[in-house]
DNA sequence: ATACTTATATTACAAACGTAAGATTTTGGA
DNA sequence: TCCAAAATCTTACGTTTGTAATATAAGTAT
């Protein structure tokens, strides 16, 4: 339950690749990032190496190259950059959130549907 | 409707001091994230000078001190910042986020009563 | 065995950030 | 008017991040 290094903006489109697809190597994860982004497969590298500096993939050498594996769970981290995101920009309330969403008319009707679809199930399987 | 400047962590601090308190001064300004902060007069001091140089405050002298007022809107901010955010770590849904949230326990009854409330509002004025 | 290819390891470098200290300019009070 | 206090302005410095380039090591094909 310790605190969960940062992950920056670049190193999390990896880290969503590889807890998506591991174990991969590294050309797989360049390969993947190439529909995605423009970045150098050196620069890719570079990430690699940064995440697994800060503890949250681990590496197999299968002969020459690098296998790749998350050390850290997704939803944890998740869960984690959730609660902070709220409470930095919305003082801890989802709700407070979704206003200002609806506010700022981010939500389509087809949005708000579904989303009143999900609050509806919720609460028949929370009864 | 251009880009709005990247704000920092820190730097996000200082701006809901000024959203909530403008017109205020330098020593308000200190005086206030004394409660929430560590920090030195100095380090808010650069802070405040950083939010000036990225056009996000404006201030006047008033006789020998500055007094601040934001030149961007709160609400705009928190859309990006939101939008940002469920990008990276929704894949831009926000409806996938709220599923999370209710599958993490992190809503409870009186949240999501209200959640449906405000969602019914907003279908009478979306008319 | 040797050169070529290809993976990894090392190094780079500017901008943004956190976190101030020191220098300088005002100004209110003696 | 001159100084001490207070405010702003200038400079600093290590870390993180984005974005690689260059160097080295290790398989692979001949």
């Amino acid at each position: 339950m310790s605190e969960l290094p940062k992950i920056s903006e670049a190193e999390w489109q990896v880290m969503k690749i590889i807890w998506q697809h591991t174990p991969i190597n590294t050309n797989e994860v360049i390969e993947k990032l190439n529909t995605t982004t423009t970045w150098s497969p050196k620069t890719i590298q570079t990430l690699l190496a940064r995440l697994v500096k800060k503890g949250v993939i681990t590496f197999k050498k299968e002969s020459r190259a690098f296998v790749y594996y998350p050390a850290v769970n997704e939803h944890e981290y998740l869960k984690q950059e959730s609660d902070s995101f709220i409470n930095k920009f919305y003082g801890g309330a989802l709700n407070t959130m979704i206003l200002n969403f609806l506010q700022q008319e981010k939500l389509s009707k087809d949005d708000i549907d579904e989303l009143k679809k999900i609050l509806a199930e919720k609460d028949i399987k929370g009864e």
